[in-house]
Formats: C-alpha cells, structure tokens, sequence
RNA sequence: CGAAGCAGCACAGGUGGUCGCUCGCCUUACGGCGGGAGGAAAGUCCGAGCUCCAAAGGGCAAGGCGCUCUGUAACGCAGAGUCCCGGUGACGGGAAGGAAAGUGCCACAGAAAGGGAAACCACUCCGGCUUUUGCCGGAGAAAGGGUGAAAAGGCGUCCCGAUUUAUCGGGAGCUGUCUGUUAAAGGCAGCAGGUAAGAGCUCACCAGUGCCCCGGGUGACCGGGCGCUUGGUAAACCCCGCCUGGAGCAAGGCCAAAUAGGUUCCGCCUUGAGAGGGGCCCCCUCAAAUCCCCGUACUGCGGGGAGACGGAACGGGUUAGGCCGCAAGACCUCGUACAACACGGGGCACAGAUGAAUGACCACGCCCUGUAUAUCAGGGAACAGAACUCGGCUUAUGGGCUGCUUCGGCAG
RNA sequence: CGGGGCGUAGCGCAGCUUGGUAGCGCACUCGCUUGGGGUGCGAGUGGUCGCCUGUUCAAAUCAGGUCGCCCCGA
C-alpha cells in the first residue's frame, strides 16, 4: 500500500531529516511517517534524458517500490533520486537495489510514530 | 547496366498468460466487463474554434504580410500558373510591389560612384614654330590604355571580284530569331547611311524600359508596334496596397474553509478627488451627484461638511483545495469535376492523466549480432510520450515497397 | 501558455546599431632582462564568427530557417 508524496514541505522533510542510501544508479531518502502506508516520491533531472527515458525510469521505479513493498509493508516517507546513470541500467538491477535499501528499514514503534505524526 | 530526379504507399515487432496503473459502466460489496500515446504526441513558427475583458466613429502609432488566379473557417498553408536564377536534362530554388515621391549608402582603387561642363595618356584634323624628333594653340572627340563589383546599354566583322566610288555580286564569319533534333543541321533578317576621319547624329538588330497603341489571357504576364536610354541598393530609412482590439484552459464558471486588507452602514474623528475606455490622441460614456448641516419663500437657489479608528454586513483575491470546462469528427475512402477543393454514396474510429496513468516478468514464433555449423549467449532496432481542441508549417527518424521521368554507355 | 537574451582564439569578452581591416585581457611560444626562476619589456602563434539558405559587388554584421544553452512572468 503506498500513495503519492506531493507537498513541497514532505519532500523538504524526508531530505533533510531522513535516512539516506546511496548506490550507483540511485539514492534513497527514507523517513518514518507514522501512518498505515508508504508515501512515494520520486526524482528524475532533466539531465537524465528525454521524457521518455525519465518516463520509463519512473516506471521501472514505482513497479520495482510496489512488489517490495508487498512482501514487506514499511511505513516510511521515501523520496528515490534517480541519479543519470540509471537511464541504462537493467531493470533487474534497480529492483535489487531497491529490495536491498528496504531489507535495512524496519517499522518504528506505532504510538511514537503518531506522536511524530501530529 | 550505371548515375540521377520526382511522386506515392503501408508499417513503427506480433500472439498468449501472471501481477500492477488509470478512466468509464455495472454491482450493496467482493469484484466483473470495456477503453488507454504519435507520425511527428516534439519545436511552439503561423491560422482558427472556444472563453473572459473591452468596444459609437475616425485618425495616428506599432506589428505582420507582399507576382497572379483559385481553394479554404482561416492562414505566412495548399493547387494550378507567370517571371527570374541554377542544372546537359528529368527537375530544383526564389520575402518576386515601388529606385520616374523623397532621403541615405556604394569601402579600397580611380579624374570621376549619381546627374559628372565624363578627366588623363594616347589619337584625328587645322594653324604656327622647328632640319627631323617634337613643342604651342584651336577644333574634334569614336576606337585603344589604366581603376573598380559597377564608368552610363550592347552591337554593326573580314576576304575576293567588278564597277556607277558607294554600291553590286560571291565566300567565310558573327549577331538575332524561327523550325527541328539526343546531336549534327536548315530557313529568314542584319552586317548600312553619313563624314576629312569619326561619333553618342541617322538607320538596322538585340537588351532594358514606358501613367502610349493593337492583339491574346480572369490575371500575373505574353506577342507586335511606337517612344525613350534611365547605375545598384528598399532582407537601408521609406512610399504604396492588404490584414490585425487584448489576453489566454493557470481562459473562464461553481463550491468549501480560514484570515489581514477593500466597499457599504453605524459610532467616533475630521476637512479630500471627477471617474472610466483602448498603446496614444481627437473624442465618447457615466458624472458634475448623493447624504447631512445652515440660510432663504415649498419646488428651487446659495454656502459648508464626507478619507483615519472600532463593530456589523457584502462582494473580490489568496490557499498549486474540490467540481465543471474536458472529449466521436473543418476524418478516411470511392465516384463526378483540370488540381487543391466541393458535392453524393460508403466506411471507420473517437485516451482524458493532474507530483501527472501504458510498466514488470514468463512462453512461443520473427529479426539482428557473435561462433565453421547447430546448440547457445546478448539485444528488440530509429526519432520519440497526449495535457482545451482542430488545420498547416518546420525539425528528428528505422527498415521496406510501388510508380513515373531524365542523362550516359553497350547490344539488337 | 507567454516573453527575453546568448553562441566570435584554449578561457572570459568587444566588434553587429551605420555591411568592406576580425580585436582586447589571461593563457601558449620565442627573445631580452636575472647567476637561475618569477616579475617586467618586445615579438609571434592561434578563430569553419553554432549550422543551413538567401539578399548584396561584398555578410561575424542584414533577412529567413534550424540547433544548443540560459533567464523571467502567469
């Protein structure tokens, strides 16, 4: 379960308070949000390429975050920053970055998180 | 066979399965069914629809367009033509009105670059001087020389013979034009008058040009006649003709919530202005009032006052808030018509997201690359992703097919 | 959606308005100066003026198209 990540202020929070994972093709920011679900937001520079090559790195992303996060349910902010490198990388290899990232979350306390939340 | 030039066509990797996204419909719900990127969706270069604002009219400014006719909702687009340029040719390219309304510019060189008594050298004739060479003066100014992109349109040649000594005949050649050809070719016209010699004079031909005439064409323009000989540049200013109100779906409409300022009224305090309109002007429209107070003879007339602060109500803006706008045609094809187009018949399709939907994996077959082959391995090719909607233009780009035409070579 | 600007030598810029010679600074090379280096002085090398087409006798400059980059407003 996860929905869009929209405001400014979320994304301005989840870089600058959230945990950070960097790898080749990718960066990962990740923070707790106290709800039942994921929010996703995602990062593409026009640098990158074209807007299709943005368009299916979008793609590659969202499908790589929802089969992860159907065999294990987080409830984090995640903002994923695709670096250029990521227009020529296999699918394959995105998702186990991906997989690898979410294997070192875990889920906080919930009473805490919704403090946090309020 | 080789080289080249046009025109057109369809495609944009297929089928099946699993998981997932988005929209619509059905269902109480679980869920089910169906739709889901392009030829350029791109660049945002034109033209329209649509929406709001403005709008009596005229002029100016600004911007755009600029051969003709036709088509179109419209266009800077298209079709058919005209003229010019390039190419042996098929064919390609052209912002292609006006230089005789005016102004400006034309570097360097050159006497001179737009009106300059067209200069200099050299030249011809006449007169004078001189042994000659030559010098001086006058007249003439064509051919020749030098600068430059351009010097005031170009061109009128040569030989033989005869004689009436400026004409005739013959030949060659040149120029122009016509016919025809792949090419060679052929026909016609001109090559003259004048003069000491010549010429810018007369004449012939060609070129250019004209608010002239005749003929053809809807027209651009073409052909002929007549007149004239005028440098180029308007993608320099400009002139002429035509067109253009402004903004854009973040247009615009409705709804919701919260808050500071705005308008009206009340209280309190106190003393200030015509407003609106388009880029501007003439001008036009609405006003020159209303309310309160005072004076006076009711209407009326004269004089004075109204902005700040607090409360209430109202309507706008903001908050990337929600909904609507927001989704089947200026389409394709066949026939008629010279083409675009129009008319008639038939056919087909018709995404609506908003931090923004098309993806991932598997299988089969197909294509490409690697390897001697098979197996196998890798990849799915190019350009590229809708954002209110259409018609065009421009640019990017993969492999393939079809038709026509031109030039050259070889063979029959 | 609307508007504006830039592209010239390795780098940063001028020249474009009013068309005829492409220039300045740094850098680079050589020489002088110094015992040597730096500094200084002098000389020199180096540019398809983003690309295409056109106008013109002549284009970095004018016109049209195109490519790339940057900025602004709603």
């Amino acid at each position: 379960m996860y929905c869009p990540l929209v405001k400014k202020g979320d994304f301005k929070r989840v870089f600058e308070t959230g945990r950070r994972f960097s790898s080749k093709y990718l960066v990962v920011y990740a923070l707790p949000n106290g709800l039942d679900f994921s929010r996703l937001g995602l990062s593409v520079s026009k640098k990158t390429g074209s807007a299709v090559i943005r368009n299916k790195i979008k793609r590659r992303l969202r499908e790589s975050v929802r089969k992860r996060l159907a065999e294990k349910p987080l409830r984090y902010d995640i903002v994923i920053v695709a670096r250029t490198a990521a227009a020529g990388a296999p699918f394959a290899d995105l998702d186990r970055m991906i997989a690898k990232t979410f294997a070192g979350l875990v889920n906080e306390d919930t009473t805490d998180s919704n403090r946090k939340a309020i």
